[in-house]
DNA sequence: GATGAATGAGGCTTCATTCAT
DNA sequence: CATGAATGAAGCCTCATTCAT
């Protein structure tokens, strides 16, 4: 359907090995996000990357594979970024949260690398091992660094005392919901909420019941 | 193989009839929520209800069929119930919020219920309509009492001015969360977070984060 | 080709598992044989035995299940009852051998199973477990019962003292390259040799071979 | 990555386009005799000959014809050796016998020409028009050759009277048996037969078989 | 000449669906 | 009503063959 990349930008058979893994990932990770992993063909995936249907194989021991590496090359420099981002932070717990949902979704949101986690959850119990991945090197990692923003505003008497790790991961809870939303009910809706107002309002329900009872408040 | 019916011994069991598209649905609802709709095979469904393969195509014409019952059967109850609940609540906006919360989590929470939304996000795009009804029976309809419930706060002063609909889908966020993470991370821990401790910080971070400012807060 | 059985013999849905698993396998042994195991097309055996394809997968979990299948069922009988033969005959060993070289042709001389040599032949090294079989089952029940006739007639001083292992494995060859020249380049002769006067030639040569050297010939 | 030629360093091995073909068809031997014609890849068979993929298709334009080759190239040499001994050989035919039987041994048994018989009785049916080559070529001379040395013997007195055909064929089923087992059944045993008492059995049983019965033995 | 990336026909296998019993 | 044997469309994967470099 959407077959080639536009013929006559290259001969065809110019950019080898070099590029084609990365083509391949990506359209199906395109695929896969749209129709998920057993409704992806991968005859599709290979006419999308515009390449025959063996050329696949060339890269790819099997779907399994294919799909793994879809999942495993995506998210995680997002992660990193966000990681590095957080450590080197100079301003308040606050504002490094602002920095940090801003930057994800900045970074993640408009790709399509923002369907990764609907296609794990979805296939999680399918693939365990990539669920225990994906667990290890995005969830858990995503979840330590909420908490240590929590941690640092709590220490710098900027956010009120709480428990942190299911603060944490609550805190995650609708960041996940934007990002599935977009995948799911995006198109069904006639007057979308922006991500920019979402956020606001998300970002002041957080800092507000995250603020410590005589700091002045930040939010808002 | 897996039930009983020895043909011939007597004829108990003849209530059956009623409730086999239930049994069936309820076996279908297992298979599909751990392996997915594509990976769910027919035959397995059957078998789990203690049917024969052909018996389900009495109750249902053809797997997606099955597949939306399943759906559409499964949450309406329940949501209908919070609505109910919540019409009738006579409490301050900050209790009925916590009924809700916890209403909702003792009824869905437990049983396979709970793994519907994943089979909605994951499959959303292949069963359009499914989507849509999804979206329109449960999401939106669990927004609007979402958001009932912050208006009524607001306008009792309990809780601040706000931006209701953002803020309405992103307190919806951490539940979802939480039903996800059900079915694709909880056997991955070793001290899994329990849904008590859970719920304890998304109310505290939620109630204080909605509180109006001169209002004593009723969090924690 | 030679697609279906004629219709009309069996309403189609009649014999059920009853007969199926050999009619199956009748029609893959013709395929095997006269193709060799990779080039034959599990759906041409399907047709062959007047099913569809699927239909193969209920009675056999794959192509190497079939092939295994074709081997092991088919020559055991003819050995049992050669065994059976020796070991109640009345005469003389001479008598006996050939009796039992024209009883193995007619059980199996005529009938497809005179092409399982080849098959085990060519696909010994892709199919190890069932070149071991065959050794086991076949092969070596064969020659034991090669050299139990030898014995038997060494020991009544009918025959001469010999190396009965390698001999009875020498006389296993013409009998071998029957049953493979028939697979191979019948077709090709315009005056084929008859396989009566070839068993006439070989009990000739063989008798007169072992004859213990006072003995009265019985050759010929 | 098997071989060497790493470019650029010195222009030796340029020898090599010589025997290319034949370095070429002997890798394919290799593995057209241990795996069967489809079972063998042929990239496997480039690999093994250490040269590219595409390189097998300069020198054959097709796997059959790389087949047909390894068939064809392989024993004519061994048959014209057998036949130049047989025309001048000057001892007595039973002597003559045991030369050629030693002679073929000698010549093929050891190397894996062997398996070529192998191969034609298992493609025989794909490759007729190869089988018609081997028939003529190798099983009718080789025949031709057996029936000359009978014909000698009967001619000189020193076998008996005896249809020629069929003994012909018949003495050379066990010399068949012999290469047909090594390739089958060899490494299954534990004590294998070594091919010096086989042959020495073998020619026992037939010389006897053959002698004239007023000649003095020459068997043993 | 030599290479190996690319191709796509072809075959094995699965499984939703049908239908005779 | 209930069953499960039968079916064949569809998808994954292999590998002989081609061809640009």
């Amino acid at each position: 359907m959407k077959t080639d990349t536009k013929p006559g930008s290259q001969p065809r058979r110019e950019r080898r090995k070099e590029s084609r893994p990365n083509e391949l990932v990506a359209a199906a990770l395109e695929l896969f996000v749209e129709r998920g992993y057993a409704a992806t063909r991968l005859e599709d995936v290979a006419a999308r990357a515009g390449v025959g249907k063996g050329t696949l194989y060339l890269y790819f021991h099997s779907k399994e594979e294919l799909f793994k590496a879809v999942v495993r090359g995506g998210i995680l420099p997002a992660i990193e970024k966000a990681e590095t981002l957080a450590s080197q932070f100079p301003g308040s717990a606050s504002e490094l949260l602002r920095a940090v949902v801003t930057g994800i979704w900045g970074r993640v949101g408009h790709t399509l690398l923002s369907g990764i986690p609907k296609l794990v959850i979805a296939e999680s119990s399918n693939f365990p091992d990539l669920a225990r991945f994906y667990h290890q090197e995005v969830v858990q990692r995503g979840l330590g660094l909420m908490a240590g923003i929590l941690k640092r505003g709590i220490q710098q008497g900027e956010f009120r005392e709480l428990d942190v790790e299911p603060t944490a991961r609550a805190m995650m809870g609708p960041l996940l919901l934007m990002l599935l939303w977009r995948h799911s009910f995006q198109n069904l809706e006639k007057n979308p909420l922006s991500a920019e107002r979402y956020f606001r309002s998300y970002l002041a329900l957080v800092l507000e019941g995250l603020r410590a009872p005589d700091s002045t408040g930040t939010a808002r």
